[in-house]
Order: C-alpha cells, then sequence, then structure tokens
DNA sequence: ACCCAATGCCTGAAAATTAGGCATTGGGTG
DNA sequence: CACCCAATGCCTAATTTTCAGGCATTGGGT
C-alpha cells in the first residue's frame, strides 16, 4: 500500500509550517487541512513531534539510499541543502523550534552515513588503525553537521554553494595528510 | 473524506498519459505506478474511459466553481486552457483518441455554463425574447467550443492568448448588435 | 487458429478511516 | 488567582477502503 493519507498529513504539516512556526499549528488544523477525522492523525502519528521525526527520516532515507550514486562527500551534503531548500521555511521553523533536536539527528545520521560510505571507498587499499579511524569520521562527520547547522543559524543566507565547494577541497587536502600521517606510523 | 488513492490514480494515469498515447497504458500499468492493488482501480471506476471522464468532470467542475469571479466569458475559456496547458501532452493524447468524444463533452459543458453566466449578466435589463436568448447562446457557446477544439486540431500550437483576445472583442461588437436588433424587434 | 495478456468481476479477509465520547492539560482571560 | 476552553491523547465500535486470489471472457499479435 502507498499510504497516501500519511503522506497528506505531512505534506499539509510541511504547508502550515511555511506559513507559522510549530506553536501555532494543532493537530486539529493538519487533518482539517487535508481534510481527514482528527482520529487519523492519530492512526499514523503519536503526536506533532513524531510526526516531524517520520518527515526528517523519511528524508534521511531518501538521500542515504541514492548515496551510492554519489562521487564524494560534498554531493551528499548538495542532497542535505537540496532537500532543506524545498521547504526552506518550514524546515527553519523546525529549527528554531524546541524540536530542534529532532533535526540535529536527522542531520548526524546522514553524515555519518555519508561518511561511512565515503571513507570505505576513498581507503581502499590503505590500512588504517581502528583509533584513526574513528578520529577520521569524527572529523568528516562533525565537518558535515557544522557547515549544516552554521547554515541553518544564518536562516539560509549564506551562499552555501560557494562554502561547500572550498570547504571540500580543503576537506581532501587534511584528508590526504590524515591518511599519510596514519599510515606511517 | 479525501480519497487520496482515487486522486493518486488520477495523476498516475495523466502522468503514463505524456509518456505514450492511450492505446498503451493499461489498468496494471496505472496500479503498478501509483503502488496499490489493481482491485482498487475498479472500485473507483468502470473503465479507462470513466476515469477520463471523472477526470474531465473534475476539470469542470473546478473551473465552473470559480467562474463566478471571471469578468467575461473570455476569462473562463482562459480557465479552459490553462488547465489544458498543465497536462498538455495527456490532452493531447485523450483529443487524438477514440475518447476524444469524452473530452468535447466537457468543453460544451463548461462553455454552456460559462455563457449561462455571463449572458445573465450582460442581459440584465435588456428584455430579449426566449427564442433570440437561444440563439445568442448558441452562438457564443460554439465560438468558445469552436475555438479551444481549433487549438486542440493544430496541437495546441496557435498564439492562442492573442487569437483569444481579438476573437472576444469581435465577440463583443457583435453581441452588441444582438442585443440591439433584438430589443427593437 | 492459437496464445497470452488484459479485462471486468466476484468473494472474503484485512486494513484504514470514521463518529462520538472521555479525562487531562495548559495557556489566556477576567 | 481561579476559571474556562481549546487542544490533547486515547478508547470503542461501526463503516469504508484496500487487499489477495481466483475465474470466465475478450481481442490483438504471432
Amino acid at each position: 500500500m502507498a499510504n497516501f493519507t500519511k503522506k497528506a498529513i505531512e505534506a499539509s504539516f510541511i504547508k502550515l509550517l511555511t506559513e507559522r512556526p510549530i506553536s501555532q499549528i494543532t493537530v486539529k488544523d493538519i487533518v482539517t487541512d487535508c481534510g481527514i477525522n482528527r482520529n487519523t492523525f492519530y492512526y499514523y502519528f503519536e503526536d506533532i513531534p513524531k510526526l516531524i521525526e517520520t518527515i526528517v527520516e523519511e528524508d534521511a532515507a531518501a538521500i542515504i539510499q541514492t548515496y551510492p550514486t554519489f562521487d564524494d562527500f560534498g554531493d551528499c551534503l548538495e542532497a542535505v541543502l537540496d532537500t532543506a531548500l524545498s521547504k526552506k521555511q518550514a524546515v527553519l521553523h523546525i529549527y528554531h523550534s524546541a524540536n530542534r533536536d529532532i533535526y540535529e539527528m536527522y542531520l548526524w545520521k546522514v553524515c555519518d552515513y555519508a561518511i561511512e560510505v565515503y571513507l570505505s571507498t576513498v581507503l581502499r587499499g590503505h590500512k588504517i588503525k581502528e583509533n584513526d579511524l574513528d578520529i577520521m569520521k569524527k572529523y568528516l562527520s562533525s565537518l558535515g553537521f557544522g557547515i549544516v547547522s552554521n547554515w541553518l543559524r544564518n536562516d539560509m543566507s549564506d551562499d552555501i554553494r560557494t562554502v561547500l565547494t572550498r570547504l571540500m577541497d580543503i576537506k581532501k587536502g587534511m584528508l590526504r595528510e590524515m591518511i599519510h600521517r596514519c599510515e606511517e606510523t
């Protein structure tokens, strides 16, 4: 089954979220907007935070699913940015609410996965100590998380593409050096 | 209830119809595209022609519902053209198929209704004989139907906006004269 | 002339949606 | 401060929608 109703609830919520902050959106508003019974909301979602969680987890799943086709970790970050931009105001309202932690959970999840895949490619053939590998992962995922967080903090006003391109260049250099150091140890 | 599944079936059909003609689209294709059971299609629609009929009738209802806000009969025709353009290839595939009659039924329906409303405004205060009123209605609805038919026949390649503007000017002159003649009789 | 996919329909089971009601909560108003 | 009312989260039972599986018929293509 395709769960059109569930998708409609999510869409209505995002729609309302582009109009006003979460604090001014009730369950009744959502079900009224998509023309269903209030109970149907609770059939699919425990409450509004869970609804947010579902939405970002579906976004994460969509990005992760297409990640194997990405060439670089930066491409994955771009997918995150595109997803955020496609519902800009809604994302900002989530980020600037008591539910920021939900969005950050999503960010970490995508970044962690992307790095896992990316490093497994880049480090193919190199033998790195477990400890050093962990540090690399932490470095890269923190970089990704930080970039997006900073962008959100400024209400997505940065020229994020340019920033991203330069940061990815820096990242490549850093990584090359890290691999070099770790291997000679 | 909002019948999201029904809407999804219609959307999938329109989508497939932009890719290939009706003769190459099966019920199975449709239900596969929107990820539902084949029986669910038959729950909502008798067959594909009925599906087409439902879609155009919903389009007609949407146009008719907003028509009271239109200023002129030409505005209503514009709504028809916009609706057609929003799914151009699909409409052409319907028009150039054995189901052209369904689309024409929709056209007549919208034109007839628009004229009814339009004339009731324009002729307010004039007293016109029943017979002459019928002729005016036939004249105007034929004009509308003919314009759109001609446009479809040419695969929507005409600069229809310009044509429409000039035709509506001519129409206004004709109508003024008709009213004048009918009243002096 | 044959075949096979598509059609239209049927049944019964499962899932989703609804109506209506209940106790609790918390923010805003008098 | 007390009050109120809208919103919440939950419940039950009825209804509607969707599904799985099967069956006879049809019609276009090989």
